[in-house]
DNA sequence: TATGAAAGGTTGAACCC
DNA sequence: GGGTTCAACCTTTCATA
C-alpha cells in the first residue's frame, strides 16, 4: 500500500529535506514550488503519515567528536530472527545503525562507534549475546551522504 | 585538531538533533538543559562550524516511496583512488550513500535506489565505468537509525 | 489547496560575568 | 570568551472557506 502516488511537489520536498532538514522552512519549499507555505506543510505531513518521511537526524561526524573508532561490523543472524535481532542491536550502547540486507549469511550490518578498543570489544560481546554472529569488522573512513538525485526537480541547489 | 571537548550541553543537543533535527527547537533543548535559548544556538553554531554536526537530512523510506529497490553494492577501488571515487560514486543518479571502510579488498560501500533492475544495472555499469569494480550486489530489507546513547544527559527521551 | 490572525521560535545586537 | 536579554522578524498552527 501507499506506494507511488508521489508527484513533482513530494519529489521537491523530500528532496529539500534530503539536503537540510532544519533550515528548510516550509516556506522556502513553497516559494520554490510556486504554492503556499501550508500546501508544503500539508504534504509534509501526509508523507510523514504514510512513512515515507521517517525522521530527520543530524549527520554527526563521530571522529571529530572524539569517538575515532568508527566500525562496520558483519553479523550473520538466523534468518527467521534477522529483523528482531537489528532491532535489539539498536539498542547497545555505541551501535548508531543497523542495516539487515537479504544474504544468506552476513545479513546484518551494524555500524558502531567508539573511544577505543575496548569499547568495540564490548559492543562485539554484546551482539554476539544477543544472538548475532559477528563475522568481519572493519574501521569505517568516511561516510558520504546523498540525497535521491532524481528527486530534483525545477530549481534546487539553494547554497 | 577540535577533537574532545564536548560537554554535557554539547552531547544533550547533539542527541536531541540525532533524534528529531526538524522539530527539536533551540528552546525546547534550552528548557530542558537549563540554559537560555541563545546559547543553544551559539552551540549549535560551534559545533556545525567543527564540523561536529555536518548536516541535517529527512529519513526517507525509499521502499514506500515507491523505489522498491534499495541495495548495497560492495565495491573494490584501488587504495590511492578510493576516496576520489567515493565522491565521485555519489554523483550517480540513484547513489543515496557512500562508505569507504579501510579493508584491502571491498573499500567502497554504495547505497543506491532504484524502481526497477535497469536502474541498478545502469549503476552497476556507471560505479564500474568510473574505476570501482562491483564485487557484490544485495538487497537492503530494513535500515535502522540509532543515535548515540552515551550522548544521552540527565533529562531524555521526549516521546 | 489557500488565506489570515494568533502563538511561538529565531536572529542579531548590546550587555554582563 | 561565553552566556544572557530584548525587540524585530519569520514560521508554524489552526480555523475557515
Amino acid at each position: 500500500m501507499t506506494l507511488e502516488g508521489l508527484d513533482d511537489l513530494d519529489r521537491l520536498i523530500i528532496h529539500a529535506l534530503q539536503r537540510n532538514a532544519r533550515k528548510t522552512s516550509s516556506k522556502t519549499i513553497a516559494d520554490r514550488a510556486g504554492v503556499s507555505p501550508s500546501t508544503v506543510r500539508n504534504r509534509i505531513q501526509r508523507l510523514e503519515d504514510r512513512g515515507i518521511l521517517r525522521g530527520y537526524h543530524a549527520d554527526v561526524d563521530y571522529e571529530r567528536a572524539g569517538y575515532q573508532l568508527h566500525t562496520l561490523i558483519v553479523c550473520t543472524a538466523p534468518v527467521p530472527r534477522r529483523e528482531e535481532l537489528a532491532a535489539s542491536a539498536l539498542e547497545i550502547p555505541g551501535v548508531v545503525r543497523v542495516e539487515e540486507v537479504m544474504t544468506g549469511a552476513e545479513n546484518v550490518h551494524v555500524s558502531a562507534v567508539g573511544t577505543d578498543s575496548d569499547d568495540l570489544s564490548r559492543i562485539g560481546r554484546d551482539l554476539n549475546e544477543l544472538g548475532l554472529e559477528v563475522v568481519d569488522e572493519d574501521i569505517i573512513r568516511n561516510i558520504h551522504h546523498g540525497s535521491y538525485t532524481e528527486f530534483e526537480t525545477g530549481a534546487e541547489d539553494g547554497t
